[in-house]
DNA sequence: CGACCACTTGAACTATCTCAAGGACCGTGG
DNA sequence: CCACGGTCCTTGAGATAGTTCAAGTGGTCG
């Protein structure tokens, strides 16, 4: 630490593409693990795009950083009904067109940036950069070990507790405008039938859980959409794991 | 293909470690993915051991193969409430000590044999190989994959679809005595309640619906655990997706 | 202002759970 | 060989969490 790393790095920051020096992606994000001249290449096939809510990600050929929003992941089942599988928050890479045997889709629920990059040349640079195959590595396995966290919720906790734990995993993936540590607040990017169709209840039940949550002083709800925990302690309690 | 590859095969085949030869995961497993002095090097470092059906696996520092037996992970809530996330057949690896957030374990169905490796060295290989990191990487993300497929099952399906879901999903993954394709028959390697645990219902309702399934003709139920698929067409009529 | 959308709340309904009893298989000890 | 107890599984009947259906509220936008 100290004198050599902070020069390091200031080297490395002079050499940085531009468009790259405000980018979360390079702290949080993957774009970390790399070294200023794979940077400059990968800026340079780099594309950017906005997706509006509701939209379908492009899944072509690409990752991508998400800049800014969140995006959720769905499996549909024949008959319409729903299931997201899995959301994506800020600094998360994204790379949909892993094979799949079942297709699970993409759709941004807020206004969503993305950095997106050709396949190829990502796992190119994945062979000669050990530092970014353990990052996607790492990333994917913190995504199995999410999913698995929700298979548990989905298949052994009541209504109410997949609320509580939904309400929890929101507020710490959300940047939120919490400065005291026990009073977080924040807009949800989801519906009613958004939050439903990840937690396997109706819409109806979500609402009726999230009153009783608000009757009973543990959460506050403004204008549907704005939440505030009261108290996150007593959201654990109730998460029932 | 043809004569080159043979020969190059052959020549790998002569040098490859005797306890390796028979092994299946050099076909279907981790270790095809690596030359002959590697593999030695790994033989090396391997430890044998089995595992008694109900026993938990050790999880220490190491990457394991699965020479033979099914292996269920779980996730447990405070109370006792249990949810299993995911079975591993036998040409599967296994990396428990990937960190997790909430801890899951793994414990042995039926007898289980391993091939243990030091996690430290299995990661070494993978710096500089590329085909394992590929190999380690294409694992995960079909783990991801069917623990979303099983979120879906588990948020959206009812009993019914559930139980014959699952019975498709272990028919594709045990090898059976399956000769003709649509006469599949093989014997359950779980508990009515491990099933339960794992379908996200009680034993009673899995007893239910099995019952249901024989009185239909869909499936024979033999012992108890002994399970033919009458026709694999009608039971993944009833798999809801 | 009126129509629409997302949400809430109530009341009846149902899939699944809970509780309880009984049956099949298995090893053990007579 | 049978009786015994234990474990695993099945089946039934009643209870319930969550769904479905239906009506109503409140905010937003033309």
């Amino acid at each position: 630490m100290g004198v050599a790393m902070a020069g390091r790095l200031d080297a490395r920051l002079a050499d940085i593409p531009a468009t790259c020096k405000s980018c979360q992606a390079l702290h949080g994000g993957l774009c970390g693990a790399l070294k200023a001249s794979q940077l400059k290449k990968l800026a340079n096939a780099s594309t950017k795009c906005e997706v509006t809510p509701g939209a379908e990600l492009p899944d072509g050929e690409t990752y991508s950083n998400i800049l800014s929003g969140v995006v959720k992941l769905t499996r549909d089942l024949s008959d319409g009904r729903q299931q997201i599988v899995g959301f994506h928050f800020a600094p998360d890479f994204l790379a949909t067109p892993f094979a799949t045997r079942w297709p699970i889709r993409a759709t941004a629920l807020t206004r969503v940036a993305l950095c997106s990059f050709p396949k190829a040349l990502v796992e190119r640079m994945m062979d000669d950069t050990p530092g970014l195959r353990r990052e996607v590595l790492k990333r994917v396995l913190k995504e199995l070990d999410e999913a698995r966290n929700w298979m548990a919720a989905l298949g052994r906790k009541t209504a109410a507790e997949k609320t509580a734990s939904f309400l929890l995993m929101v507020a710490t993936n959300i940047d939120s405008d919490s400065h005291p540590a026990d009073a977080v607040s924040f807009d949800l990017p989801l519906t009613r039938a958004d939050i439903a169709d990840f937690l396997g209840l109706t819409i109806e039940t979500v609402s009726r859980e999230l009153s009783r949550l608000r009757a009973d002083g543990v959460i506050q709800i403004a204008k549907k959409r704005h939440v505030s925990l009261e108290c996150v302690a007593k959201l654990e309690e109730r998460c029932g794991d």
